[in-house]
Order: structure tokens, then sequence, then C-alpha cells
DNA sequence: TTGTAGGCGTTATCAT
DNA sequence: ATGATAACGCCTACAA
């Protein structure tokens, strides 16, 4: 047996029709007669025929693919979002195309460029931070773009993000209920979505009349280890409790505090930022942010339909609500 | 300024000569006057021209893309995978059409078939069983397939594989060297990874003359409630010590067994199953087989490249091997 | 309701 | 070394 490709134009030959009206069956086009439409789907089944994706996508200039760009899929947080992109993506039946950025701008450069060549119909992006350069290649692009958890200071783009201001505000404010001295603990200040937790770190801090100490913010900390050397430098500054926004983070200094015989929540109290998995399974639990990532990465999807298939959209600035889950590391 | 699509007809144009020129060009043919190419490029960098993947695919027929099938993403283990396939994807200029199959057969198929659809070069498939018609639909694609982590009984397809079996046996013995009675708890019995683990188990417990007793194994636990909700049984059999197979089972297990009072490892040892990062958290650290996860990924992908380009593959059915990480889970 | 024919933007085969 | 000119497999007016 032969193996080559079967065309459309095979099945309309066995068909005994143009392929034209195979086009049509396809595609659920209205205007052909039942009993046509019925010989197609005979020789269709036949056939094994499977129409080439690549074909329609020259002629009708749709690929019903989508890309998607973030720093590493070997993130919880990171693939929390992808998970609620793709079950958005299927659910319109767009296929997603992923990569890795490692947060690189070339890398990303790189990538958005053979989205484009791919002629994507869409681009979801994440990453910490957005360059100059990767936003205006961003800008500039003819196909819809979606940030996810991703801020554009000008607000140009279509984004859904979650309000990393207020939850650091409430955190916060929750730990000096019991504390005197309560650290920050978060990545790195180059990226927006921290600087807005250290203003509202700032803002619980004035709500509560407490002067702020910039001796409490501890920057860059992304890993278990960063959590774990941070122990003793939270215990020297006499800190009780702390906020800290890396789950990894979060549990690294759990586990150092208690090696070195602190109670949690009794002596330290801890509020984790991102309630990934992490945070249930360390002990004792952490209590939490909860960020609805699957919720980001689906609400963001769901953006980027409406924008490819030019929906009206009212506001392309969303912002997904957060809660405080309570658990063990806090009185 | 128009935005209409910038074609290779264009730069030819530009550039003063014909289009076939420029596709030489771009595609690095080296029958190409230096100075013809220079004209070319200069036409190109005007223009921000950028060649069309999807022409490209359809009259070439390679889309440069690979289809790669997990059950989720959110899995911190096939996301270890699916960033070793990444990497080596990208590093042989591919891109990497990612979904999620939920371990559902009708998914399963359902992406394949779209995968082919979209012309894909080649398809990773990850699963913890491989359906018989799932089976068939990989084995009947005329596009290459690598099986990562995921056995094919009848080795028709290449594979890459973790020594589960041994993998077992070896963290069976370790324990029987301090425990009689030594647990096993896995996933389901219908996967084709866990009979060969629950055979290496036996063997062990062979080599070490200990009788077997089924009511030491406990089948079809994934999750850390399972894991937590296990400790009581686990103690009840007068195990103590166990195999652990997923890692969030184990962590789940040591948690509640901690609260119950019980040291690890003084009391009770702990092998967990996939060294993932959640092993190094827990307090203490688990003691864990060390699947190469990205290796696994990053060498499916090598497999594939070679089969999608039509190297010479000596041997298609691959084992990686693994190591056995002490940490603070055993004595 | 159905068929015809001209793209879509490349690659690739022949000539020249 | 370069240029015409068919494919590639499908969509979509436009005709019939």
């Amino acid at each position: 047996m032969v193996e080559s490709t079967t065309t459309i134009y095979d099945v309309a030959r066995v068909a005994g029709v143009s392929m034209a009206t195979v086009s049509r069956v396809e595609n659920g086009n209205a205007n052909v007669k039942e009993k046509t439409r019925q010989k197609v789907l005979d020789a269709i089944a036949e056939l094994d025929y499977r129409p080439n994706a690549i074909a329609r996508g020259l002629a009708s200039k749709r690929t019903t693919t989508v890309g998607v760009i973030l720093p590493t899929i070997t993130s919880p947080y990171f693939a929390a979002i992808a998970r609620g992109i793709d079950d958005v993506a299927s659910m319109y039946n767009y296929n997603v195309v992923l990569a890795n950025s490692d947060n690189d701008e070339e890398k990303e450069a790189k990538v958005i460029e053979s989205f484009l060549s791919k002629q994507v119909d869409g681009i979801v992006f994440m990453g910490s931070s957005l360059s100059e350069s990767v936003r205006n290649q961003l800008v500039g692009a003819r196909t819809p773009v979606v940030l996810a958890g991703t801020i554009d200071g000008d607000k140009e783009l279509a984004s859904v993000n979650i309000d990393y201001h207020l939850a650091a505000l409430e955190s916060t404010a929750k730990l000096l209920e019991h504390n005197k001295k309560v650290g920050y603990i978060l990545g790195s200040l180059r990226d927006a979505e921290n600087v807005e937790r250290m203003v509202g770190y700032q803002e619980a801090l004035e709500d509560a009349k407490v002067d702020f100490d910039e001796s409490l913010v501890f920057e860059g900390n992304y890993s278990y280890e960063n959590g774990r050397n941070l122990a003793q430098q939270l215990l020297d500054e006499k800190i009780s409790a702390a906020v800290v926004s890396v789950d990894d983070v979060a549990v690294g200094l759990l586990n150092a505090l208690q090696e070195k015989g602190i109670k949690v929540p009794e002596q330290f109290e801890i509020i984790a930022g991102s309630n990934s998995p992490l945070t249930q399974y360390s002990y004792p639990a952490l209590t939490s942010v909860n960020q609805p990532l699957y919720d980001l990465g689906a609400v963001s999807m769901r953006l980027l339909t409406k924008l490819m298939l030019k929906e009206e959209v009212t506001d392309s600035q969303l912002i997904l609500a957060h809660e405080l889950i309570q658990r063990h590391s806090t009185k």
C-alpha cells in the first residue's frame, strides 16, 4: 500500500463531487444537500482523510495556534498558569505552542520572531519583567497579545494580573497584628510586580503607624536555599514575622528556623505569597496568599480569544481577586 | 502605513533579483554571488521581511514543529521532562506544541489527530498507560514517535524509559537492611511502570528471603492526602519502612507520621521515588530515587530528531540510569 | 446547491 | 549564478 497523502481532491473524486463541496462539508457550510453531505462524509471515512491544517492556514490565514512564552515551565507557578491557558485554548480549539524563555531577553525576542513567522493567531506572554525592546516587538506585531501576570507600565498591551499591591498590604497588616518587626522577603525590585508589593508593604506599615525600616526588606530571593540562608539574618534583625513572596523561599526559611529551634507560628509567623502545593506540604502548613494562577491563565486565554475573534472587549486591563488562606504558620 | 504582509516577491523586487534568489539566500544556499546576497540581505532588513513558516511548511512538507502529549503540565514530574524536551527542541530549532491529555484516552486520540493534521514533524508521547487504540494510532502514523517514560509492551515504538524495576529492587533492598516489614506504596497497577516496580519489590524480598505479603502493598496512591491517610494503616500493619513511588504521597506520609509522634528515620524509614524538589523541602529531607527526568525528556527529543532527520539509530529502546540520593529519611 | 478557478507564500525543478 | 514556473493542499469569490 502506497503511503501518499490523501487530499481533498481524492475525497471529491470518491464522493463524485467537486472539491469545493468537500471543503464546505469540512467547514460545516450549510449550503450542502444532506444527501451530498453524506456521500462526502462516507468518502472521508473510507479514505481516512484528514485535512492539512498547514494548507488551510496558508489559504485562510488562520492557524488556530497560539504561542505561549514563559520563563520556565518547571516552576509550579507558571505551570499552573499554563494549565489554565491550555484548558481554555482547547475549549476554543486552539493548540498551544509553548516556549521557555528563562527570562532571557534575547530568547524572548527569538521566540516571538519564531511565533510570528509561524503565523500564530495570538500570543500570551509571561515574564517577570517586560523589556523595552520586547515590549516594542509585541506592540508592533499585528498579532493579538495578552500579558499574563506581567505588568506593562504603559498599559498599552492587554493584560491580566493579580493585585499584588493589595495582597502585600493585607498580608503585612495581618502580621502587624501580633508583631512589631515584620520583614518582607521578595524577588528582584526590577520587576514591576515586586515594586507593587513593596508599596503595599509600606502602606500597611503606614496604616499601622510603624516606621519603615529598609533593613527589614530582603530583595532578590527566589530559591529554597535563599530562604534557608535568610533565617539567621532575620533573627539578627529581631524580626518575628515575615511575608515571603516566593513559596520556595518561604519553605526554606520555615525549615531553617525550625532547625534552629524557633517555633512557628508561636515565635515566628510566616505568610507565603503564592499558595503553591508546597505551602500545604510543609510542616506546619504555611498560611498563604492564594493567587488564582489557573484562573489567571484561563482568563488571559479567554481575553486572547476575544481579541483574535475581534469580539468587543471593554476592559483589556484585568485584575483578579486573591485571598488569604489561613493555615498554621500564623497565629 | 499600510499593514500588508511583505512577501518574498517584495524583497525580490526591492533587491532587483528574482524570488528564487531570495529563497536561496534565506536558506543559505551557496550558489549566490556575495554581492547579490548582500543586496538581498539589505532588502530583507529594509522591508523587515519575515518568511512565512506556514507557506514554507506547505511547500517543503516540514514544519519544524513537534507535538508533545503529557497527562498534565502541572505535575513537576512531567514538567521536568517537558523542560528537557523543550531545551533539546530549541537546540535543533524545533518548536514544541504542548497538549495536556489528563490521561484521558479520548483526549489523547483527539490531540494526536490534531497534531497530525497540523503536520508536526514528530511526536513525543507521555502517558501512564498506553491504550491499544492510541497505540495503533501512533504506530499507524507516518510521523516519527517517541514514547517518553511510557512503556510499550510490544516494543514497536521508540521509547526512552527509566529502569523502574531495578530502582524498586534497590530501594527495597536498602530498607530491608534495617527493617523486617517494608511496605510499598505506588500508583495504579494498570500502569506498566508500576508493574515493573512491583516485580522489583518482590525480587528484593526474595533475595532477602522475606516472604511476600500482599497487605504491605498499597496501590493507587497519587496525592499528598493519600499519603497522609496511609500513615495509620502502615502503623497498624507494623510496617517500619516504605518505598513510596510518588513524591507527593511520600511527603504526606512523612508529615502524618511525624504528627503522630513517629520519628523519621529512627522509627520509620522512607524512600521516595522521584526526587522532585519536594523531597528536599520536606523535613527531614527525603532519601529518594533520582529519576533523570530532564534527561529523559532531552534524550527522548534527541532520539526524535534522529528519527525525523532519518539519521541512523541503532537502539530505539533506551533505558536511563537512576541513582539513590541519600538524605535524612533513611538510616 | 454545486463547480470553476485564482490565490495564499514558499520550495524546488528546470532551463538559461 | 539566476530566473521561470510548477507544485504544495486548501479556501473562497464568482459562475452556473
